[in-house]
DNA sequence: ACATGGATGGAAACCGGTTCCCGAAACGGA
DNA sequence: TCCGTTTCGGGAACCGGTTTCCATCCATGT
């Protein structure tokens, strides 16, 4: 076995440096570009780096300063198509922005998520993006803002996506969609159809995405002087499985409806099922709508009217706001909008 | 603003040992644990720790030789369902294992996919994992090889995951699922229902995934001693919308099929779709299949009769062996099993 | 022929940690 | 009381890069 040379593990800069018969430094000017070089050496030093097929340590790099910098992006669950969505603009952007990318899913678990943020802030991280709502106690926001604080004294930044706000002050970037717009301009469109007794499939109650868009399910209702029944308030989470089992429980105690509208196409989709095994036809017996339009709302049968919340553009946005934020700028608070997307799951009463 | 003492950024292993009144050596002791130091220096050095907020740079542990090991997932679009799970897999398996996860898409491009290897060499990953398959060509070997080759030298490992494997000797762990034997089943139990034109509708010609299937499609009829039309195979991608072009292309042609298989479930979705559209019934006047099992499968309507892959299991699989490969385990090749689940959309034939 | 200065490239300090090597203090036993 | 062991902690080298500072060397201008 005549190998080459050194194919045992990975060569150093100094070994560059010897092969091509020049100082360390040499070869870093060389591979650094500017510092004025001879070509004879140039070419020396280039052709150590490709038979050692070197390639210089960019932690080594980074602690010297000149490393690529990197930007931790936090969620639930990355299996969800919306946060998916979101990953994927998250993603984009930091590349295009020349920045590594880490992901790390949650599981929900807080100890977990306090775990991370640390890691990245050991990994000096430029920026933490922690999306998906949560319930909002003063343990939560004393939490994130311990952690807010602690980024920012690092030189680094938490951006908030989705989460709840926390009290003015904190050195913290949001960028929140519109829960509540979105929900109330579904529902009204929902009651504008005539419907009059809607069931709302919605998250857990102390969720702050869950809650924002049964204000939106509430006030609805109340601008047009309706009162919904308590009774027709559900409570699960934002899983297929949940709006599968609700809507099953919902059809099992007689409730009395004409329309449904669930907190995430994600419950809409297992609702649905639940109505299509109980013999229900959508819409001509039961209306449904979602929220979200993840890419599947409209391979439903039938499409699934619901509300779009661009996902990709927050993900980019969130990457953009974190990174090109300046020292004039204070701390920012974005919220974009949201729209209805009329399909075929939402029809006229017949009253 | 009198604060504390020092917010203007991070502060270093020496401040914490100046603040304490004790060596670096001293702090990093403390830090480290083991080594013996006096309860009275430790409670100091922590006290100093806990009032600078003090965490060690990652990068400079890391450059020192106890970092983190990090390990990167490479895929083509993160916002596919299948590749999503099989990144949760991926990601949960290497937290659980102590290790770092990057990701990275590479939207399908080349030289991205070769920028991003060459990137965790430099962070001196521990595996680079690149999922999805890919046109087997000359060109793609040698450039794969060259990963690998290159990777290895550095003391890390390239792990294909459904992707061409390559010739014998070379540095990678690969892992498969059968696609092949998948599409034989699942076309096998298709043609048992009576169907004997069977519409199929592929990926790219020269994609892996999108062959295997294709030969599962053609095995199955020949062991029934049926030779497909030629016309019945169509080409396009994985996408929801080459599913629909193509169903809808097929239905304009007049095709004549009494079964749909589509070589994924977003494929299968967007055709499910395109047949609503026609005023065709599922299954009633066109059976219709998928592949994958992705979670939405069982709530489109009817619930889609698919192939499932354990992509979550196969991403925990891809990490487990890269981490834990030993000198003595040679280069391994995973073959995993798929097994066909059979719900609502295929239907027998009247005949 | 000699001073001048720009082009090159080496030595050493630095980034922020860890760890080896050693000396000093404290402690126990004779 | 004296000596041998521990226990503890500081100094310095090291990890693999970059960058500052400085010493040459060679080509000019006069």
């Amino acid at each position: 076995m005549t190998r080459k040379s050194e194919d045992a593990g990975r060569s150093t800069i100094r070994d560059v440096a010897s092969r091509a018969g020049v100082s360390a430094s040499t070869v870093s000017r060389v591979l650094g570009g500017v510092y004025p070089v001879s070509s004879a050496t140039r070419t020396r030093v280039m052709r150590a780096v490709r038979e050692l097929d070197y390639v210089a340590d960019a932690r080594a790099k980074a602690v010297a300063g000149v490393g690529t910098p990197t930007l931790a992006f936090v969620l639930e669950d990355i299996t969800g198509p919306s946060f998916a969505l979101m990953a994927h603009g998250v993603e984009r952007e930091a590349t295009r922005l020349g920045h590594l990318c880490l992901v790390c899913s949650t599981e929900g678990d807080v100890r977990h998520e306090l775990e991370f943020v640390e890691m990245m802030r050991a990994q000096r991280a430029a920026a933490v993006i922690l999306v998906g709502g949560a319930a909002d106690t003063a343990e939560y926001r004393e939490r994130t803002r311990r952690m807010a604080d602690s980024l920012a004294s690092a030189g680094s930044r938490l951006v908030l996506c989705g989460r709840p706000t926390l009290g003015p002050g904190a050195p913290v970037t949001v960028i929140e969609y519109d829960n509540e717009g979105g929900a109330y301009a579904l529902v009204a469109h929902v009651l504008a159809q005539g419907h009059r007794r809607v069931l709302f499939l919605g998250g857990k109650a102390d969720h702050t995405t869950a809650q924002g868009r049964e204000r939106g399910y509430l006030a609805a209702h109340r601008a047009r002087g309706l009162e919904p029944e308590p009774e027709l308030l559900l409570h699960g989470d934002f899983t297929r499985d949940s709006g599968h089992r609700l809507m099953r429980g919902a059809l099992k105690d007689g409730l009395d409806f004409t329309a449904v509208v669930a907190a995430t196409d994600m419950v809409a989709a297992g609702a649905l099922t639940a109505l299509h095994e109980a013999g229900l036809e959508v819409p001509r017996d039961v209306s449904l709508a979602g929220y979200d339009d993840i890419p599947f709302a409209r391979d439903l049968h039938p499409a699934l009217t619901t509300v779009h919340v661009p996902y990709e553009e927050l993900g980019r946005l969130a990457v953009r706001t974190a990174l090109g934020r300046t020292a004039e700028a204070p701390d920012e608070h974005l919220l974009l909008g949201t729209h209805v997307v009329v399909r075929d799951s939402v029809a006229a009463t017949g009253s």
